[in-house]
DNA sequence: GGCGAGCCACAACGGCGGGTTGTGCGACTA
DNA sequence: TAGTCGCACAACCCGCCGTTGTGGCTCGCC
């Protein structure tokens, strides 16, 4: 039970599948016969089971082996894809996001789905704030960040670039006892004197700052503090809940058991949107970046400009 | 550029991101400090990136670490299904198909997709022949398989069990040139005179015996010779060609480009189906297979009796 | 500010895993 | 039956990777 697998045996193993001899194969990865030998019987023995049935005139897969080819081919395309996720100079395209249940990760995913062939990995930032998000765009560790800019765009360091990309509408989250729950829509001004909680905000963030501004802007009170338990256990509070709702974004997606009854329901006059831009660097040249923006393009056409709110700093921007 | 990374490092790493430092990982995998300093070291070396940042109270992922870890991960769950494969005792569920393009596979992927929690794999055993099916089932080697019973149910070897599961109904494929194009639906009859051409069947096959069979019977022109150049040349073929035709299954889900305007053509009165037995052994008692009966019985229902045609091999089965 | 504690890196050493060469054995062929 | 082809076993040996021992760095605490 050593349970470890070698990578170079599988690759043994795969060669001598495709080869149907050990010369073969050994002359392919420049050992001897014998080496290829034994790498096969090791790896026959660590997992405990015959792969091939030595002939005459060469080796012939076991049915056993026949079960194993097809993972041992996906084994070592996962070892590709995990050595070019950091490969310098050709590695994936790198993408930040704040986290992965707002508009650019579902925006990506899209991407994703148009252009598979492309190597796009999609990562958050540990720390969260527009400034290691742009020091990390400015060091060449990430391409591209999607991210609130809450400074004015004439103070971002030299060769950086932002666009506005996606405004992600706020919805209303509540319970089926609260009292806007029938509500086909509201208004910001609606939410006054309602207790608004988004658990797990950290003071100083990016989301830190729009809600604080958006609970100024309407004189709201929006309750950022308090541990933050996971989304499971904020819905699980909701549902039962007359007095505490929340916010979430259009897009995001949410799962809950369906007894849970939770209500999404849009805000209207003005719309609260949170206005995502794409940070990059202008010599940046991952190809995959160019496509990106492509993407992008097509998709802007259909932000809407009327009937919205986001916080003054963001309107600063181009 | 040795290329090879060290699945026991992949480990280490991913345990040190989880636990921050090398110590814990240290003691957790039994080995000492140093060695995890090691570990990390050379597979910074290897990937020619650095993974961890050293601080004084542990070590921090790097962005290049954060991107790697996903894969990492994958990297390992791949390793574990591969090993899983072949565990004996409790490898996973292993159900032969004749080839991946007919009902059965069908069947396998809606099964697989509704208990994805199983441990399935589907192959292909190289020599076509229910005899060898058999005998993989009869080793133990396979768990079932999906087959058309050629010889009497009352021949099969002892403890060997089958049941008629998919009747598979065969279409008619052609080019638009093709004399039966725009017909709505053909009787076997019609086919007279016709050329069928469906390369690639093997003398002495299940195949082979099934459309000698279905030839013989309403005096059809199959020719099963040729050289298989593979599917894309068939497809090809039959595009350009006002005089020949092939049968494929109802189910089968063939490519090709829109501008071929192929049709595929519904068979009556009667349908030739084929008909599929799931073999398997009276004392197999992987769980998963009790599953898999389970699967089978709801969908049997939905089996056509009166219209269809089979080889009279086929009938004498339970 | 100095001292101790915690954590990681470097150095020297040793065992063993995995490569090599040399040889043997079984199967198919002429 | 001799020859060839292909894989396995044996002996040897190098290098990798683990160990122990130690040093350096950065905290936090008195």
């Amino acid at each position: 039970m050593s349970g470890g697998v070698d990578l170079d045996a599988v690759r043994t193993f795969v060669s001598v599948a495709d080869t149907g001899q050990f010369q073969h194969t050994a002359a392919e990865m420049a050992i001897t016969q014998q080496a290829v030998s034994k790498r096969i019987a090791k790896l026959e023995e660590d997992l405990s089971v015959r792969l091939f049935t030595r002939t005459a005139r060469g080796a012939q897969l076991t049915i056993d082996g026949q079960a194993f080819l097809p993972h041992a081919r996906e084994l070592l395309q996962a070892e590709q894809r995990a050595a070019d996720s950091v490969r310098p100079g050709r590695r994936a395209l790198r993408v930040d996001v704040i986290n992965r249940r707002t508009a650019p990760a579902a925006l990506l995913r899209d991407f994703h789905r148009g252009y598979p062939d492309l190597q796009l990995d999609v990562l958050v930032l540990d720390d969260s704030g527009v400034d290691v998000a742009i020091a990390a765009v400015r060091s060449g560790a990430i391409d591209a960040a999607f991210r609130a800019i809450t400074i004015p765009a004439r103070r971002l360091p030299d060769g950086i670039k932002a666009v506005r990309v996606v405004d992600e509408p706020h919805q209303l989250l509540t319970g089926p006892a609260h009292k806007l729950a029938a509500a086909p829509a509201v208004t910001p001004a609606d939410l006054v004197g309602h207790r608004i909680w988004i658990p797990g905000i950290l003071p100083g963030t990016e989301w830190a700052t729009y809600y604080d501004d958006l609970a100024a802007e309407f004189g709201l009170a929006i309750d950022p503090v308090g541990p933050n338990f996971g989304t499971e256990h904020l819905l699980d509070v909701l549902a039962d809940s007359a007095t505490l709702a929340s916010l979430v974004g259009e897009q995001t997606r949410l799962l809950w058991p369906t007894h849970y009854d939770l209500r999404r329901i849009p805000l209207h006059d003005p719309t609260p949107v949170y206005p995502h831009s794409l940070i990059w660097h202008r010599d940046n040249s991952h190809p995959a970046l160019a496509t990106l923006h492509h993407h992008l393009a097509s998709i802007r056409s259909r932000r809407r400009d009327t009937g919205i709110w986001t916080p003054a700093w963001a309107t600063r921007q181009a």
